[in-house]
RNA sequence: GAUUCAGUAGCUCAGCUGGUAGAGCACAUCCCUUUUAAGGAUGGGGUCCUGGGUUCGAACCCCAGCUGAAUCACCA
């Protein structure tokens, strides 16, 4: 045996091979002619009704020739009800006696022909004609217990093994399936607006040899034949832009984009982003359009638009409140930043508490200062709007005031969920808009973005009036979930690299210390116990378990005598 | 990156002042034809995260590391 396998396993395995020694594949490759849901056995009971189910074995009651077992398939459970004579119709009762009772086991696949009937406890059941074996499990599930008053026992809970071997938590913990069956209606719901309104589905490119778009650290990787290297995107803003240059007039794509920053609650590493660009629009209609989704989106996952998160209740229902950067920060702070010099503001924030450098423009340094006290408060669904213009560098001027652009982002439950802008359009500002993050990057900024003088050039041949969003979808998922950790959205959080032992042990024989202490005693045997741990020359703590070792497979024995302790070796 | 907490049976967890590793569920054997978290009896199952140290003796104390979580820092 070259694997350390538990007991349990062990055993499974060996019912593994007398299936197939009873001629039985545990493997089968025909398909299965499911027709019946637990949920249909549900809401559309028949009594005497013939059903094919098939799902997991995940609980087992057996009363000599009856038993009780559960099956759960996609949507849930059902009970089946297991009768020997039933099953076995003629002198041979192997089918029940040996296959059902002995060799299956919680976790199997298996399939089930029978009646619907209702057990005298009113419980709604098949009544089991055949079962055939569709998959065998060789690794017991933990398995979770719900009593009578709704409290569930041994739960799955640990969020390493939760997010590591997610199969078993989707098996095992239903909840963790509504979830992601919500984040799937949240993108489907937010496609058939997009599809209503004739913009277009689209994928870009996610290996940019320019990772633009957004001001991030990207993940840098290489191209062999090339000899060139390539960024995993931070962004796909710069693409879509491309495709409104090239006549399309709504373009979105749900994009997976890679930041190689740090790891938190709403943080992950790889993450998903709507992006949708209309032409000829602005970030006033974007608003409304933000607005018109999103209500939707919370009426079609909940059926209204009112939601719990956490312990606070917020609204999707339209118009969100709206106000510009420069009121918000004036309400919370009494501070103006209106025509403020970079020495002014940073001033305000070292005397306010707010952390400050020198490689911090106007723009960084308002961020901060909303960042510190604003942004924490817009528990209700708010755009705030107007951002500076330094912080903003594909975003259009302000049309009435050429310190800000017009940019929106929208802030719910006091984090940042959508971000838009009226689109720049202006060759030749964007690329004076480049420079100036040129000039950042060099004072130490090192997330200013690179000069993509292809999307220049697109630029330059025209691009129409356009406005853009991008929403976080894994945290609008959160909000539609009420889930606090991003972890809880994504099916395969990122996690650190699991060491499996490199290399099992070969079954009960000795370890090395073992081994070593009993290569000493065969030699010599009894022996002095500090004689013989001077002679291994292990440490104390190895010392210890190789002692312990031997003793527990019965190979020494430790005798106290008046004066000393001796190491016998046994047989 | 910092701080705090945690890591013991397949799962959930106890484990006193340092003195031979425990429970429930799961598993195995036997009994039982309609049970509702667990029918009854019996039994097997452990790298106490890893390595080092202290000690006659470490799951427990000390040091280092690994992994995870929370908070903070960082993060258009």
């Amino acid at each position: 045996m070259s694997l350390n396998l538990s007991e349990q396993e062990q055993l499974r395995r060996e019912s593994l091979k007398n299936l197939r020694d009873l001629g039985i594949d545990p493997y089968p490759a025909a398909l299965y002619p499911v027709n019946t849901l637990s949920t249909e056995i549900e809401t559309n009971f028949k009594e005497g009704k013939k059903v094919i189910v098939a799902g997991r074995l995940m609980s087992r009651r057996i009363m000599g020739k009856a038993s009780f077992a559960e099956a759960q398939d996609a949507e849930g459970r059902v009970q089946l009800y297991f009768n020997r004579d039933e099953i076995c119709e003629g002198e041979d009762k192997t089918l029940y006696n040996t296959v059902f009772k002995k060799l299956l086991d919680i976790g199997d696949f298996i399939g089930v022909e029978g009646d619907l009937f209702t057990t005298q406890v009113g419980e709604k059941s098949i009544k089991v004609k055949k079962f055939v074996l569709l998959s065998k499990s060789l690794k017991p599930l933990p398995l979770p217990k719900t009593d009578n008053e709704g409290k569930v026992h041994d739960a799955f809970t640990d969020p390493e093994m939760r997010y590591r071997q997610r199969y078993v938590d989707l098996v095992v913990n239903p909840h963790v399936k509504e979830t992601f069956i919500t984040r799937t209606k949240v993108m489907n719901e937010m496609r058939n607006f997009f599809n209503d309104k004739g913009y277009i589905e689209v994928e870009t490119p996610i290996l940019q040899p320019i990772p633009g778009g957004a001001a991030a650290r990207p993940f840098i990787t290489h191209h062999n034949a090339l000899d060139m290297p390539l960024y995993l995107r931070i962004a796909n803003e710069l693409y879509l832009k491309r495709l409104i240059v090239g006549g399309f007039d709504g373009v979105y794509e749900f994009a997976k984009d890679f930041r190689n920053e740090g790891m938190d609650r709403t943080h992950n590493p790889e993450f998903t982003v709507l992006e949708i660009y209309v032409a000829y629009k602005d970030y006033n209609w974007m608003m409304n359009f933000t607005e018109e989704m999103l209500e939707r989106v919370a009426l079609s996952v909940h059926g209204k638009t009112d939601l719990l998160v956490g312990d606070k209740e917020i609204s999707f229902k339209r118009p969100f409140k709206r106000i510009s950067m420069t009121d918000s920060i004036k309400e919370h702070t009494g501070f103006d930043i209106s025509g403020k010099s970079v020495e002014e503001l940073s001033a305000w924030c070292k005397a306010n508490g707010i952390e400050v450098d020198n490689s911090m423009g106007k723009g960084k340094l308002i961020d901060e200062i909303f960042g510190e006290k604003c942004e924490g408060s817009y528990i209700q669904p708010t755009f705030i709007t107007d951002y500076p213009k330094e912080m903003s560098p594909l975003c259009k001027a302000h049309r009435d005031n050429p310190e800000l652009t017009e940019r929106f982002e929208l802030m719910v439950n006091g984090k940042e969920v959508a971000n838009a802008y009226t689109e720049l359009n202006d060759p030749i500002d964007q690329r004076e808009r480049f420079e100036e993050q040129m000039k950042l990057s060099a004072k130490g900024d090192d997330e200013a973005m690179f000069i993509d003088q292809d999307f220049l050039r697109a630029l330059e041949y025209g691009m129409p009036p356009t406005s853009g969003m991008g929403i976080g979808i894994d945290r609008l998922v959160m909000l539609m979930t009420n889930q606090r950790s991003i972890q809880e959205v994504l099916f395969f959080p990122q996690m650190k690299l699991e060491t499996f032992s490199a290399e099992e042990k070969l079954g009960p024989e000795l370890n090395e210390n073992e081994q070593l202490i009993f290569d000493i005693l065969s030699k010599e045997s009894p022996v002095e116990l500090s004689v013989l741990k001077d002679a291994a020359g292990l440490s104390n703590k190895q010392w210890d378990k190789g002692i312990k070792g031997l003793n527990k497979h019965g190979l020494t024995k430790v005798t106290k005598t008046d004066d000393a302790l001796l190491v016998d070796l046994i047989g």
